[in-house]
DNA sequence: TTGTAAGCGTTATCAG
DNA sequence: CTGATAACGCTTACAA
């Protein structure tokens, strides 16, 4: 009962060799039946439970895919996490997540941890610090090592890997489009993810689009550690320099929603609001947020299932580069006719 | 720069032994100062990561606590997973992290995962299906590999090992006893978390407040996979057998709220609503919802904390079993003069 | 059909 | 101060 089980345990208790009942477990043609049946009987009764540090060694696969994200606590992260998991499962592999607190210090040392404990695979979407510091050594390290990596949602494109993002320029070009067919003329742009690729790109198609139509393009940065801008944004629609706020994701937009409204102006009426991921608060929020729904446990799925088909040999040698569509949903924080 | 760099890379590059190698990787005092410095130069500039399954067959300690939780999505994980990394990383040790989707065979599953790639220790919160069907073998386990276990929030009293949760029992009690001191007269509770040890605690507090003031207790659970039973609180509401609401969790709250404004009740002069979890959601809701902080960061904290102290041998033989004491966050959900 | 032996990367023990 | 050797648990040629 005490003491871990190990192969060389089971092998005392039959009196045959490890060898055996290793190949035994593996079903291996060369066990007879007979054998096969009383091994994996008494590896059944006595719990075993083969050793990765073991079995890795000798440089098998582990099932396993690491994954590292900058942060639990937004939506966004949490569901493709989720679909990340699930696909995973369905495919006959483990995750092992690690979080790198949006710090590129914390991201190396996941790497590490990845690359010491022996995953096949890591599925990772960049720090901001990563981002912003550009530096990417560490990321080259997989490689040595044979680990694949597919990277989502933060993506950069000169690291030479599948990707599966969204077309972030894109949508937020179109969502500042509708935002200004609709009526409004001074689009702002709310951000606390600054210097991320993500956060690049929703500006590049936001001020793509204003430019477009002449406007003059109003960009309000904020650190999530810091408080929220609320007086900034109040004034801005005070002085009439702000009709509609398109939000880089769905907190900052409920508590734009919260500011404005408290400061008594009307919504949609006075100010439009679009955030960039529908979450669970979205249609639950009074008024109901108009959200950018950014399929995230759709885009985990996915970059899930290249990392293992890629290790599976079953993708082209050119590396994918997934850029998924998404779609507005138009709620209560946007004028429609 | 093709391969990986081991120890051995290392020995062979310096003309060394291995053995040397990892001495002066460990400071050990039997090396001499200038071959250290030699040697540590050389694995910085060839990146060498030391390969944690050699490292482990030597069963040394990993510095890596697992941790599985049933769901990602709810604020109260996400929040009290942060706290846990944080704290993992200010006491030296690494996370590793498996969701069991509230499914037993799972959580089975990521118990074998965190012994086999041999964790020193596990935090888990249990599987709505295990405390449903109360099977905890694969618990015991861990003891059999000589892995730490602490129970945080889903905790089972019949488990020998440390515990963290809150007094959910006294708290649901005291939220109970506030919304009937306000003056509501027909308080329900509403939870989908059926099943679960946390939520058996709610339930007895509520109903030991209620039978305290000789009041009909009304429980309303649902599943969180069916629809939002909207249609029968209001209806209870119409038929003036419901004027208050203790919700499980947030997100039942504000369904709750919304469910209830959207048919034109007031709240809270119609029906006040208290919600267990105080996440982010809360405070920016309109109304503001009052709400139960449980704390979770610091839960989080606490049971990484006492995992750790318990592998450092700093804690008594005795299991440890913290309850800790939470909050009433009182706003615009409920009435107070 | 079963067993033996070597080796994966690391570290602890013991010799030199 | 440095090196050789064995061992951790497992797999896999190769031998029996």
């Amino acid at each position: 009962m005490q003491g871990k089980t190990t192969l060389k345990t089971l092998a005392e208790i039959l009196e045959i060799s490890p060898s055996t009942v290793s190949k035994a477990l593996h079903d291996s043609p060369e066990i007879s039946e007979k054998l096969k049946v009383k091994i994996r009987e008494l590896a059944k009764k006595e719990h075993y439970i083969p050793n990765a540090m073991g079995r890795n060694l000798k440089s098998r696969e582990t099932k396993t895919i690491g994954v590292i994200i900058p942060d639990i606590l937004p939506h966004f992260f949490a569901k493709a996490l989720y679909g990340m998991e699930a696909m995973a499962g369905e495919m006959g592999y483990q995750i092992v997540i690690c979080i790198s607190n949006e710090s590129l210090k914390k991201e190396i040392k996941s790497i590490h941890t990845m690359i010491s404990s022996g995953v096949d695979g890591v599925v990772m979407s960049l720090s901001q610090e990563t981002q912003a510091k550009m530096q990417i050594e560490h990321l080259l390290q997989l490689k040595k090592y044979g680990i694949e990596l597919v990277l989502f949602d933060r993506v950069l494109s000169i690291i030479n890997c599948d990707k599966v993002s969204i077309n972030d320029a894109l949508q937020a070009e179109q969502a500042t489009v509708e935002l200004i067919k609709s009526g409004c003329k001074k689009v702002g742009y709310l951000t606390n993810i600054l210097n991320t690729s993500v956060d690049d790109q929703r500006k590049q198609g936001y001020q793509d689009a204003m430019k477009r139509y002449k406007l003059r393009n109003r960009v309000i940065g904020f650190n999530p550690k810091d408080e929220f801008p609320a007086k900034q944004i109040n004034t801005l629609i005070a002085e009439g320099k702000l009709d509609a706020i398109l939000a880089a994701n769905e907190l900052s937009a409920i508590m734009t929603i919260k500011s404005v409204l408290d400061s008594g102006y009307e919504i949609p009426k006075d100010v439009s609001v679009i955030g960039f991921t529908n979450g669970v608060i979205s249609a639950n929020f009074r008024p109901s947020l108009s959200s950018i729904d950014q399929h995230e446990e759709e885009q985990g799925r996915l970059a899930m299932e290249t990392i293992i088909e890629r290790l599976q040999g079953k993708l082209p040698k050119e590396p994918l580069d997934y850029k998924l569509r998404t779609s507005i949903i138009h709620r209560e924080t946007t004028r429609h006719e």
